[in-house]
DNA sequence: CCTCCAAACGAATTGTATTCGTTTTAGTAT
DNA sequence: ATACTAAAACGAATACAATTCGTTTGGAGG
């Protein structure tokens, strides 16, 4: 019962099931960690220092899931394909997303893409001045894009519109992901055309 | 020890009580509240059906704090005042965002506010087949907005960025809400002006 | 006046995170 | 080899919180 020969906890394992009961039932407990590991709650104790403390690490790894590899094109062409990569990281795992507004915090893998958008900005001409209001802007909308994907399609409700103009436009749109995939790609289209001056 | 002469309790008090903890310590817990009516927690349940309901009267007051009243005026500017309205109902309280982000609910406030942004963007020639998407994009902005009010300072962190420019772009801007508001009113610029074609 | 229900209470229950001391053993220096 | 240190797992104990339930009281309506 002492120490393993294999030590059986790592952060990287607690946050990979951590990741999968999220995903699976949009919550999870120490006590479910534990069992799914074949240990005791207090074994998570020797390696991470708390719950937050698992939240982060999950944060930290959606990023490197699906890891990002820019290839040269226009500079909006780039941009495109950041934000996208960005907001994806999110929508891998709707049901975490709550979790990870809990607290605004910026994981190292959060502030290279910061780095990455300010330089393609950059050499797109956005003065300095301005560079960061507009990273702003941009990442308000990818956080705000990735809660619709968590959101569900109750929000969505003819039942609860009054005026006929809603009731149409909620009846001629489509449901789900696919809906909410269209809605982003408009929003960058538009963000986007506006950033062109 | 019986019912008293006057209740003492209702949805709307314990709804004010539980604001004015999350604004002040970001969380609250149904003792903290029963102390501060000075009543026993049990005494909720009474009231309301549990915590969740609490967080959705939360809901429901932010929007009721400030009552909006629509004038008369070009439909981009009336979008504008809705836009900012319902950006401020948030940012007025940063601290309770990520509770209203833990599930996506649509409160008759809210869907009111849809109807609204609904009829102004058909006024504006948006075609009904695309409205419902143009909606999300303004509302996924919005919400990430109030998020980064809610979000401290330390997320913009010189020490963390790697590139100069984002060095640079950091020590440009301000910080706090000034720098959040200039933002919002930026992606609000940007977006209306795509908006117009 | 009687009855019934709303509203507060207190005790008990439950679920969960977290702490701490103990045990065994791996890795390391002597 | 031997002894020392510290890592890693465990079990028991603690500390909150939310929630449930049965009880008490008094107000309101018949």
């Amino acid at each position: 019962m002492g120490r393993p020969a294999k030590p059986k906890l790592s952060v990287d394992k607690i946050a990979a099931v951590a990741l999968k009961l999220v995903d699976a039932q949009g919550e999870f407990t120490m006590g479910e960690i534990a069992t799914a590991l074949s240990v005791r709650p207090s074994s998570l104790y020797n390696h991470v220092a708390g719950k937050t403390e698992i939240v982060e690490a999950m944060r930290a790894r959606i990023f490197t899931e699906a890891p990002f590899a820019a290839v040269p094109a226009p500079w909006d062409d780039t941009l495109r394909a950041l934000l996208r990569h960005y907001r994806d990281a999110f929508a891998r795992h709707p049901r975490l997303i709550p979790m990870l507004t809990a607290h605004t915090v910026s994981s190292p893998a959060v502030v290279r893409m910061y780095d990455d958008i300010a330089t393609v900005l950059t050499t797109a001409g956005i003065p300095t001045a301005r560079l960061l209001d507009v990273i702003t802007v941009l990442d308000s909308f990818v956080i705000g894009s990735a809660l619709d994907v968590a959101a569900p399609d109750e929000v969505w409700d003819k039942a609860q519109a009054r005026t006929p103009v809603l009731i149409a436009a909620i009846e001629a749109a489509g449901q789900g992901r696919p809906r909410a995939d269209r809605a982003f790609e408009l929003g960058l289209d538009l963000l986007l055309t506006a950033l062109k001056r």
